[in-house]
DNA sequence: TATAGACCTTCCAGTAACTGGAAGGTCAAG
DNA sequence: CTTGACCTTCCAGTTACTGGAAGGTCTATA
């Protein structure tokens, strides 16, 4: 039984982080030392480990936690955390999309300022313009 | 001298966006009327505007601040723009990898899931396995 | 004139997922 | 016995809004 800064390295989560998630109920440690200190137990580390690596593929807390029941969950179908996954494929291909046209507005328009002592700049020009939004 | 309302409609940004932004000092209303309604001239409807396509272009609040004292400034220069313009190109090209990367590594994982009633699920499978972070 | 509805005002609270800090208890080493 | 590194709780701040309540104002219509 680890207490909460051991956990912490063991995971690779920064200590308050993994109190973050004790207090939401994400991961409760599995008890209290007598004097109060949270004691992590092998099963939570795994589930810190898992929350870690689910974070970093941009899956928000809430998923999360529904991916770790159906983690914890002995009967569960691999169909289940599939469709969750495809959901999540789905919004980071829409973020990937927004992204990509930003980028290349952006680089347009830097491209196009000459970028020197002259005042008057592609950029800002096209930020201003006519007021109503014409998308 | 249009009130809140009209301003918002007129350069597209929801009533409670345009009032948060009187409220943080980033583009405040020229007036009020006797009854203390929000005035707002063509300059700060430019403003707006300015500040809504900035925002759509992922510039932060503090850098459309920036920005936007640049775009006051008659004795400006576009370099300064540029640079900043630049500075928030490399920030997207960074996201834009990691969401790459992402997308590539669950769009793999969620092909080897075989998709059915079987509990067995390589999603979850790489989300536990080792405790510390290996990267 | 009454009243309905659509405006406007302020202030307070909540969102997501932490992060930082203060005040204070505990523990091991030298 | 003190120093430093832990741990605890609680409170506040972050970003950029958004929603809602309570209340004032304006305009049209019956």
């Amino acid at each position: 039984m680890l207490n909460i800064g051991e956990a912490a390295k063991a995971t690779g989560l920064p200590t308050k982080t993994v109190r973050y998630y004790a207090e939401i109920e994400l991961v409760v440690p599995s008890g209290r030392s007598e004097n109060g200190y949270r004691l992590y137990a092998d099963t939570e580390l795994s589930k810190l480990t898992f929350v870690r690596r689910a974070r970093a593929f941009g899956f928000s807390v809430e998923r999360c936690r529904e991916l770790l029941s159906l983690y914890e969950d002995q009967n569960r179908s691999s169909a289940n955390v599939k469709s969750i996954a495809l959901r999540h494929l789905v919004e980071i291909e829409e973020k990937l999309a927004d992204l990509q046209k930003l980028h290349a507005e952006l680089s347009h328009l830097a491209q196009a300022c000459h970028g020197d002592a002259r005042p008057d700049c592609p950029i800002l020009d096209s930020f201003a313009g006519p007021h109503s939004r014409e998308e």
